[in-house]
DNA sequence: CTCCGCCTACCAA
DNA sequence: TTGGTAGGCGGAG
């Protein structure tokens, strides 16, 4: 069983991200680390023709995103290891446009668990694929802005991108 | 089972 | 308003 991921870098203005794709999709993004230490170079030639469109997909929909455009596409993810509650809020998430919030609260509501609200700030927190799957879109209730693993600033960031005021 | 967390509603100042 | 807190739930160990 291959579970090997092949990593990819992703130029921004914003820094250098770092794409995670296994042979099923997207598996992980992380934002650009503070070190300047770049990624493991790896030869284009070894990576699948698949990959390369599912890395070009993700490449357009993290720019368009970070510019406060609803991205076109996305590439298939890959949320294999995670669970069914994850993958709920996950997905609920992804049907968040851009510009749009909801409060943990109305997430877990949605998910058909009103009461799991704080169990929703853990799964946001496992995410492992943030801007693409709209984290940063889900605020604490009365329009606080809540937590974030990537840091608040982050979350700052990418709202008012998306010209959303909060608290 | 225990402990913790991107929460909330509620209650006391 | 601000601050402290108990309740509730999924995930990790």
């Amino acid at each position: 069983m291959n579970t090997s991921l092949i990593e990819l870098p992703i130029a921004t203005a914003d820094g250098n991200f770092l794409a995670r794709y296994s042979e099923k999709g997207l598996a992980g993004l992380d934002f650009p680390k503070n070190g300047r230490a770049s990624s493991r170079p790896v030869a284009t030639k070894q990576i699948p023709l698949q990959t390369l469109r599912w890395h070009r997909t993700a490449t357009e929909a993290l720019k368009a995103i970070l510019a406060g455009r609803e991205p076109k596409a996305l590439p298939p993810l890959d949320w294999a290891g995670t669970t069914e509650f994850q993958q709920a809020v996950w997905r609920t998430m992804l049907a968040i446009p851009l510009g749009k919030t909801k409060s943990y609260g109305e997430v877990a509501k949605a998910i058909g668990n009103p009461k799991a609200v704080r169990a929703v700030g853990g799964a946001c927190g496992a995410n492992p694929v943030p801007v693409l799957v709209p984290c940063h879109r889900i605020l604490a209730a009365n329009k606080k802005i809540g937590g974030f693993s990537g840091g608040l600033d982050w979350k700052r960031d990418l709202l008012t991108r998306e010209g959303i005021v909060c608290e």
